[in-house]
RNA sequence: CGGGGUGUAGCGCAGCUUGGUAGCGCGUCUCGUUCGGGACGAGAAGGUCGGAGGUUCGAAUCCUCUCACCCCGACCA
């Protein structure tokens, strides 16, 4: 229990100017956070009761589902960095400083070395495993941009978990943690109160292979995510899958090939313009190289998508069996491509290519059954492409692709190789399309595989005394991006409306007449009440004007306000209204109060 | 890292073009009247005008350098 007018709530009328968000702005004038440097924030007393309510959510799960929490330090020796590479990966992610002795150290951006360092000196029996430790500690990421207030700030509040394992199936195995703390993730962020889709992801810089996200529902989200509402499947644009799309190169042209000067034209709309087409009436030819060359055939890889659309690598790469990058401009220029006014002619008149066709990008919708696309000669454009006559190649036979199918030409394939995009058809379910929506990514768990325990040389001698690489998962939650969540997903224009799980409070005592000696004998004996029952009671015995006090309330949305005064004595007792209901809520007696508010607790 | 912008009282802003010794609203403090949805009146406190250098009799204002912060893009938990 708490009296206003000795803890620490400083609300104020307007908020910053750089406040832009819903999250941002109402948690800076509720009195939660405060600015102290870009992207850096205060956690004032309200703030850190919800993030101590989300953190005790999170502590139950994980150790409900196995884990044992731990604490490694919030510096990490650059060295440890340097066996994952990940001090270039990060690059100036990574907040750097030197000691007084001149070695380097960063602030931990997420530790999976350190944990497997950790790991390494304390594991060396398959007997000890598996394993699955976690903290919740302040990270640091020295973000470029730091925006949106808690969103995407540069020290944050994480929970990080590591799991260990021998094998990735089986009792004890990596997917038999990954499914438990798929689970637990589940119940955290449904008993935070929070709307959220959970989808499947890339896994990203940090590495490895399976990953799902969890993603707080919210039109204000950075992340967009594609749904389908048939059948459940979801999934962010980088990893989603589209349904099965019909191709065919065989239609008719019915314009010849011309070629256009398009000096000075960067960008695909202007080109689009110049020509008299649209980007959709445009090939994109990006050109591609394997990460790897040595250890696969073609030396290019060519990827071909409509104008409008995005190559994904990572669809590229699973098309054509091996890593791909973007490729080096100086060596492709070099090898005979010209940057910026490739066509897919560039695959056959060129060594070594592998050229790989998005379905959308071989016959054109509409009439004419032609494309525009580059010239491969710089500044200059062709309109009248078509494939069957103007590629040079034999070509696949008309058909479908589906999410595991390729078409295999003898130099061409066709393959979902773009990003998803609403309206696509869903690739789990017939005559379904996929849905765009927004997201928060609050929580994150991946596979990591043995990326980290092989750098580390961690391993262990099995039941056959053979050495074995460790295999292990990580998973994340963003614990001070899940409270800016929930402020995000759940407020009015008054201000914020918390869950109660998460309020700092489950109740606010309003005195209207702090002065009131029978207000105050009535209000004590109600908190006291309350409070023997667990429900957290945050008094508001301010001498200010109630108009000051209800509009207070409403910005720092305690689910259920008690407005005691001599009116509401009058009739018998203590008003009770939920924050997310309008206008004045219901007189109960006195005595009754603190049964009504559990009763409204329970009910959610 | 590209493009744009802003630094003046705790917060929001004006003043800068055309140099003359700093102002408004909110908040804070005192007194009085008010008292269920951000009251009213009277009074008060609070600023090396982001920093350094320069021009000038005189700089918040003009010039140079610097630092910080913000927005869009790129990137990203």
């Amino acid at each position: 229990m708490h009296r206003w007018s000795r803890t620490l709530i400083p609300t104020a009328r307007d908020a910053p100017a750089d406040a832009e968000l819903p999250s941002h702005i109402f948690l800076t004038r509720a009195g939660y956070i405060r600015k102290v440097g870009s992207g850096v924030y205060d956690y004032l007393p309200l703030a850190k009761r919800v993030l101590s309510k989300i953190e005790t959510i999170v502590r139950e799960e994980m150790d409900g589902a196995g884990a044992s929490e731990m604490l490694v330090p919030h510096i990490v020796p650059i060295e440890l960095y340097k066996g994952t590479k990940r001090d270039e990966d990060y690059g100036d992610l990574l907040m750097r400083f030197t000691d007084r002795h001149g070695r380097d150290a960063a602030l931990g951006p997420t530790h999976e070395e350190i944990v497997t360092e950790m790991l390494k000196g304390s594991v060396n029996s398959y007997k000890q495993l598996p394993v699955n430790v976690y903290q919740i500690q302040t990270k640091f990421r020295d973000e470029f941009r730091p925006r949106a207030g808690l969103l995407r700030g540069r020290e944050f509040i994480m929970k990080d978990a590591y799991s260990f394992h021998l094998a990735v199936e089986g009792e004890g195995g990596l997917n038999e943690t990954y499914d438990a703390m798929y689970s637990a993730y589940e119940n955290i962020f449904r008993r935070c109160g929070l709307d959220f889709s959970i989808v499947e992801a890339e896994a990203g810089p940090i590495g490895g292979s399976a990953s799902h996200e969890f993603m707080v529902n919210c039109a204000t989200g950075e992340d967009t995510i594609m749904v389908c509402p048939a059948s459940g499947y979801a999934a962010n644009v980088e990893k989603c899958e589209t349904g099965e799309r019909a191709y065919s190169f065989a239609s008719a042209p019915a314009r010849d090939l011309a070629t256009h000067h398009t000096p000075k034209m960067p960008g695909i709309d202007g080109v689009a313009e110049h020509l008299g087409t649209t980007p959709a009436g445009m090939l994109k030819t990006i050109v591609m190289q394997p990460v790897e060359p040595e250890e696969c055939g073609p030396k290019w890889v060519l990827a071909v998508v409509r104008g409008d659309h995005d190559v994904n690598e990572g669809k590229v790469r699973d098309a054509v069996g091996f890593a791909v990058e973007m490729g080096d401009e100086k060596s492709a220029r070099e090898a005979g491509f010209s940057i910026g006014y490739v066509s897919p002619r560039s695959a056959i008149s060129i060594p070594d290519c592998l050229l790989v066709v998005d379905p959308d990008a071989t016959s054109p919708e509409g009439e004419g059954g032609t494309w525009a696309t580059g010239s491969d000669k710089p500044d200059h454009h062709d309109t009248g492409f078509n494939w069957t006559r103007d590629l040079g190649a034999e070509l696949p036979e008309p058909g479908t692709v589906s999410p595991d199918k390729t078409v295999l030409g003898d130099s061409v394939k066709v393959a979902d190789i773009r990003n998803a995009l609403a309206g696509d058809p869903s690739p789990r379910s017939p005559g379904a399309t996929l849905e765009a929506k927004r997201g928060i990514e609050v929580g994150h768990i991946f596979k990591l595989g043995t990326k980290y325990s092989e750098a580390f040389d961690f391993s262990v001698l099995d039941k056959d005394q053979k050495k074995q690489a460790v295999i292990m998962g990580c998973y994340g939650i963003g614990v001070s991006r899940t409270m800016a969540a929930c402020v995000e997903m759940s407020h009015d224009d008054n201000g914020i409306i918390w869950p109660a799980p998460v309020a700092p409070y489950h109740a606010l005592i309003c005195l209207v007449k702090p002065e009131d000696e029978a207000s105050r004998t009535a209000c004590d004996q109600i908190a006291d009440d309350l409070s023997s029952r667990g429900v957290d009671v945050l008094i508001d015995d301010r001498k200010e004007r109630p108009g000051v006090k209800f509009k207070d309330a409403d910005l720092i949305g305690i689910p259920i306000r008690i407005t005691i005064g001599p009116k509401t004595l009058e009739k018998g007792g203590a008003e009770v209204k939920r924050r997310r209901e309008e206008g004045f809520g219901e007189v109960v007696e006195s005595g009754d109060v603190s049964d009504r508010v559990f009763a409204l607790l329970s009910s959610r």
